[in-house]
DNA sequence: GTCTATAGATCGATAGAC
DNA sequence: GTCTATCGATCTATAGAC
């Protein structure tokens, strides 16, 4: 047996990283409860020992894999604002990554996960929150805000807007997709969902003078 | 011991009511795996020979508590169309009992419990969904087909709106309920986010004359 | 139908050798 | 740190008496 020389072989050797991969694709697959330490071991290619050497407990294990996953998904969505483009552009863009994070299978998992545990750790359920949603919430609100003092927009309560605009863009998309009645239309159904979405804000929320 | 005489001691001896009963409250608080059969025949006030004696396995004693809550809580959700108000005061009815239920704990749990076991159970779930969002979203497209074709609204695709409509009336309120972060907002902030809704999808659907 | 008692399996977590 | 082996608890489901 030679020690790993490689990067990619210390990487491989790595046994923390190897139970949080093993962890991460067991718990999303099948929940909290039905995820055992044993399958979580057996997939990591460790014993159950080494497993609790290096996590407290299952829902010290739990806990981590949680906000790994929350700040790795939805770090990536945020509002482009070039500040060259119109908001119907920008906010168009914007949807398209939403939706598409939306209907990811990883976040659909990770939101299944979130909710089901949610009375069990309502702290844990919290924190996602505060470092997913209501980042990307006040990310969208800000740009709203900040669209209408330019006139570009006339946006009353950024806040409730931003809110409404993720709602539509939601519509029925998540909870078929999150109840496995539909994965993911498809991609004209999915554009023109989107196109409605955004021209129904724009005329709810646009400039008076120009109802872009 | 004399035999129950009265229809409400009758029922209440109804075991298999009893069960059904315990049942859904364990379920709904505990979730499907951490719910035991034991805790349910002792809430029930019977052995646990005899939840089986009425019901196959745990798994089809969970397929009757779904699909009585489905019926029960979305059965109320109507559009109560009279046909001698606007849509406005149509729509901000219906939005309130909408939310109303969104938010009711009972409803939240129901949501939860679905969304956590769609993966195992996606026939179940499929049919949850077939018979609660889907009658609903259809119902309220339906009126709004109906409105645009007497004139009162200008809706391009109903059922595109409808769900719009239901994503904005949910905004991260139901997200927000449902990881615990906050239960209900007061009545006051409740109301504005309804009027809010309503005014935007007014704007972007209303007859084109009167943006009323 | 209804009970008590238990089979049979699986789980989270740990002891002890190396 | 990492392994094998196992403890003690808990679960679904059933056998057998009444």
């Amino acid at each position: 047996m030679d020690a790993p020389r490689t990067a990619a072989e210390r990487r491989a050797s790595s046994k923390h990283d190897d139970i949080l991969h093993a962890a991460t694709e067991t718990f999303l697959e099948a929940g909290y409860e039905r995820a055992s330490m044993d399958e979580i071991a057996a997939k990591a290619g460790v014993s159950k020992a080494t497993v609790y050497s290096h996590f407290r407990s299952k829902e010290a294990l739990f806990e981590a894999i949680i906000r790994e996953l929350c700040q790795r998904l939805v770090t990536p969505l945020r509002v482009a604002d070039s500040g060259r483009v119109s908001p119907k552009e920008t906010l168009t863009e914007f949807a398209r990554s939403y939706v598409e994070l939306l209907l990811d299978p990883s976040s659909l998992a990770l939101h299944r996960l979130l909710v089901a545990e949610a009375t069990r750790d309502p702290e844990l359920a919290g924190a996602s929150y505060r470092a997913g949603g209501a980042q990307a919430l006040r990310g969208l609100a800000d740009y709203l805000a900040q669209e209408t003092a330019r006139g570009t927009l006339s946006v009353e309560d950024p806040t409730f807007a931003a809110e409404q605009l993720f709602g539509m863009l939601n519509g029925h998309l998540q909870v078929r997709a999150l109840l496995h009645v539909e994965a993911k239309p498809p991609r004209k159904t999915l554009d023109r969902f989107i196109q409605t979405a955004i021209a129904a804000f724009l005329r709810a929320h646009g400039p008076r003078s120009e109802a872009a």
